[in-house]
DNA sequence: CTGAAAGCGCTTACAG
DNA sequence: CTGAAAGCGCTTACAG
């Protein structure tokens, strides 16, 4: 009888700084299954040190009580999130998806979950998507290219997060890098169109990253070597769409007409130069030779199939990552710069 | 002399419990700024409540110092992780990119994150990311499309998280939802083309998701209304691809010769019907008309111009957000369905 | 294999 | 407008 009347007068009067969530803890699981919160804990992160009977008697409560780690309390406690931060510099851009999508097909197998920031092509939109996330100490960024902000690497090193660049090679310093040289693809595409016979190449680019900016480098340098003229071209810093496109081919045939092939910076625009050459009765390769870059879902379907180099973007994502682990398990990596190339997929479009 | 001695001791010998993070925390700040944790907590929140000295002083602190407040320990004290979970079925379609898009603009006037689910249209998923992100005490959720496993309704309800719906209408239980009529959408397109004299239309379906049967089903009952033969078609699970549309044509041709026009499901497919039909020398609209749905960037600018129904995809993710804000706010929201509609954008595909 | 104590860095709920 | 105390729900660092 007194022990119901105690337990209704703590009912009336809370305890002052009472702010109980109502939410299932690890201590609710813990007396249910009665043994303390750690071994619950342990039961979670390290099952094989926790008694098999234990084990099954925690499963059973948890499931009961359909109880959820706070993963804020983890964090708070470990000082490990569990989360990566991912930069990429477009979502609009189906390369940057594919590469989201190694990502992710890497951290899940590890528990790792990603945010993803979106940079615009902007280092400095970059740098402050770093402040932004550092607020949830992720344990590692995966950054698209090598040309960040001084301010960011610093910020990395203040707060020692690791990180791993992707997209390019990074021969120079230390920094782990995962991608392929900009600057052999554009070279290879002049090349082809050299050896085809094509006399009067042009090139076509939109947005001019600083990976844009190495391939139209190759391009230029094939040419040149070859005793070609490299300066028909039309740059815009524009992204790269399909309308766009087909305003460039207006621009260089106005500018060069007798320009006779052109290298598209991305599949976008070789899709959007071969409906204004069909809209201009050009037949394709016969009076434009069109050769884009990426190997995007459609480039290989178009009519003609269109000549491009294809990019390992999946393969970037999902090594990157898998690097990145690496570096959080502090095992060193064979190699700092990762070069998985490209392929030339010669198509009827040249 | 003798602080300088209990100084030198204490560095030997540290705490026992110790585990400082070597973190900058809102202690150093306040200690720097000379008020208490609890003013700069507030000078960050509530600013106006802070008198404006003692705001300079925290400000400058904070530079000086390069704080960063720690998410997990705010989430964790305020239980609000500031957090919304947003699924979509597929980041490979850049429909639902824009979205993203659309939701990021919106929530990131408001100061909140989100994490990034992809269920690639399967409920079964849908349920397993809504139990991952649970654990990261997500504010709300934005979810795609209106069939939900039961077990994802029980889900929100026991912990409480609510929730606005993507890309369709919902006018039948209270569920807040934003999108348009997907049956609609299709009776129109097959009122266009019951207009233009096509008697023989087809329909071309991928996925065969909810919202694509939708559609099928408002084709066919304009069809029927017309007195045309609602059965010509051809339906796969498969995702939507520009190499899938090339082989449907193909498909639909065997079965259905004297087919004159084509609704695609996508306009994906309608790129890949397009290639195939110049691969085969058909003519379009002369010997094939092609529909599509989305109005995909490039739909526009193909060869000829594809008539598609323009989808309102940005503004879906951005007034869903909205209207998610608003139920965070316990603010009541005008209405639970929001029609935003569609637009037939009649090109010269038809 | 298990548990009691302390602490992670914030915010709530008070009290002034 | 400001601050001292307590607590959010975990994990670390011990000790057995």
């Amino acid at each position: 009888m007194n022990a119901i009347v105690t337990m209704t007068s703590q009912e009336l009067k809370p305890q002052r700084h009472s702010r109980a969530s109502g939410r299932v803890t690890i201590v609710d699981v813990a007396r249910l299954a009665r043994v303390s919160p750690m071994t619950v804990s342990r039961a979670l992160k390290t099952p094989a040190l926790v008694q098999l009977e234990a084990r099954d008697r925690i499963a059973a409560a948890i499931k009961q009580l359909g109880y959820v780690p706070n993963q804020a309390a983890s964090t708070l406690a470990s000082a490990k999130s569990q989360v990566i931060g991912v930069i990429v510099p477009s979502l609009s851009n189906s390369v940057f998806v594919d590469t989201l999508t190694g990502i992710r097909d890497s951290l899940n197998q590890h528990g790792y979950k990603f945010l993803i920031g979106e940079s615009s092509y902007s280092p400095e939109k970059e740098s402050q998507l770093i402040s932004t996330y550092l607020a949830h100490a992720p344990d590692g960024f995966l950054l698209s290219g090598i040309e960040q902000q001084d301010a960011l690497r610093e910020q990395l090193a203040t707060h020692n997060v690791p990180a791993v660049r992707m997209f390019d090679l990074n021969p120079e310093n230390g920094e782990v890098t995962v991608g392929f040289s900009h600057e052999e693809a554009g070279y290879s595409i002049a090349r082809h169109l050299i050896e085809r016979g094509y006399r009067q190449p042009g090139f076509l680019g939109a947005q001019l990253d600083p990976r844009m900016m190495k391939r139209r480098h190759g391009f230029r340098k094939a040419l040149s070597e070859a005793g070609i003229n490299p300066d028909i071209e039309v740059l815009t810093p524009a992204p790269s769409t399909v309308e766009l496109g087909t305003k460039m081919l207006g621009q260089i045939l106005q500018q060069t007409p007798a320009c006779d092939a052109v290298f598209c910076c991305n599949d976008d625009l070789a899709l959007g130069v071969l409906f204004e050459c069909q809209r201009r009765g050009l037949s394709v390769p016969g009076q434009m030779a069109i050769a884009g870059f990426n190997d995007l879902p459609w480039s290989a379907f178009a009519n003609p199939g269109i000549t491009t180099i294809v990019t390992p973007r999946y393969d970037i994502g999902f090594t990157a990552a898998q690097l990145l682990i690496k570096l959080l398990r502090h095992e060193t990596p064979e190699t700092t710069s990762v070069d998985l190339g490209f392929k030339l997929a010669i198509r009827s479009s040249t």
